[in-house]
DNA sequence: CGTCAGGTTGATTAGGATCAACACAGGTGG
DNA sequence: CCACCTGTGTTGATCCTAATCAACCTGACG
């Protein structure tokens, strides 16, 4: 996979520049992050953060997906979060990492040490403001997926999330409902079955199960067509009060 | 019951005002709260918020338990969070209200209507930062409840939700472990359903059986005794890594 | 006294987990 | 070039946990 040359690059042509932390910032606070930045890039499968490491630097994702986890003793393990391109890894204000962080697909990181970066929120009301309602809207996410994990049953489960990853790989062509979609996922079965809090081999089930009643057509195993996103939405049970 | 007399109250006299968003204010900050806030109380059962209705104000909860929770079109209900004092409610920058809100005991809320709430949040680092570290605590909250609602076992979720409850009414004589503790559950046994992904019955069986197992011991219907908190957390599979 | 909300317990069912075999593609090394 | 291995995915058989359906209990309250 090529990557995008981004190290080294101006804050200013970045990808995520208007939708990561830095959103808001104007270009003398740009200036100072610029000062503070490294960019880190990591191969898939390859672990980014430890839970219980000390936390020395927070990031933003510039490229590729990473998977936010917990691990129970005997080995169950839970997906917490998907991190896209602009999604944000890491708590200030915590010593301590408290989810594992892993990369999926190649993964470019854009990194602050910690301790400047939160001398920097301090005295940057754009920084933290915009942290805030990254995280408020990570929590709306976190709750609606508790909703799923609780009580959607498998199928409902995996038609979600085909939407939730059709609605986040947001190409620019994307002017209101089209009739038809093609995703590529980036997980593999496990890497689902952990998100979903199923097994893998229920997510295989129905995905063939999906495919047969013509809701999804696979071409290979990464990538799924969808004919008619409003019938799997109706699959989903998802309610959006024009809110998400 | 009776409520504590907080209407009208200064905000230094109030109870969770060392918790709450206004945590960090100092007195001037903590004077342009106090003009704009108002106090609202609610009757168990009763409703505070609606999802889908516009947001006209945020709040914090100041005495009392409140369950936000979301509802399937066919019924099924999930809690996503349970609001104890200190706790905040609402989404600064978001027109409409996402989750349904509803009072579980008695309830006493500090609100602020949004509007001036947001222009303060602007102007006002120590509250911004306040909030942002507080969303970032639910939401590590909220993920550790994925973990539980995701890949733990009926037994595993009552167990875990025992110890939530006990840590969160953190009495002051809370000197590290304790040989036994008793607490007060303000839930019923379907709130607690929802909360965990269970069905009531499965939760009541459970109870029954870590009853007859000697590691509660119920006095009345809402009351448990933990003899052992240590042996009840081997059944929770928690792990806290001296992270929260 | 009857009603009703909250709670317990029993019988049965079903959805997903578990255990197991096999298919297939992509490397790797002889 | 082929044999072999490994990671990923599919499908089948069986089991088990928790859901469902149902009866009943208790205490609060008009």
């Amino acid at each position: 996979m090529q990557l995008p040359n981004v190290s080294g690059d101006r804050c200013a042509a970045c990808p995520i520049r208007h939708r990561a932390v830095c959103a808001t910032c104007d270009d003398t606070e740009l200036a100072a992050l610029e000062k503070i930045k490294y960019y880190r890039s990591y191969t898939p499968g390859q672990p980014i953060m430890w839970r219980g490491d000390p936390m020395d630097y927070v990031a933003s994702v510039v490229v590729g997906t990473a998977r936010l986890e917990r691990t129970l003793e005997d080995g169950r393990k839970q997906m917490v979060g998907l991190l896209l391109p602009s999604d944000f890894i890491g708590r200030p204000g915590r010593e301590v990492i408290s989810h594992d962080v892993t990369a999926v697909t190649d993964v470019t990181l854009c990194c602050f040490r910690r301790k400047p970066f939160e001398r920097m929120l301090n005295d940057t009301p754009h920084l933290s403001q915009r942290l805030m309602e990254m995280a408020l809207d990570e929590l709306d996410a976190a709750r609606d997926w508790m909703l799923l994990l609780g009580r959607k049953t498998a199928r409902e489960k995996i038609a979600s999330l085909l939407l939730l990853i059709h609605k986040r790989s947001d190409r620019p062509d994307n002017l209101g409902h089209q009739s038809s979609a093609e995703i590529e996922l980036p997980l593999t079965r496990e890497d689902m079955s952990n998100y979903l809090g199923l097994t893998l081999e229920t997510v295989s089930r129905q995905f063939s199960k999906l495919k047969k009643e013509g809701l999804i057509v696979l071409e290979g195993n990464r990538t799924v067509m969808i004919p008619d996103p409003e019938a799997l939405r109706l699959e989903a049970e998802i309610d959006d009060v024009a809110i998400e």
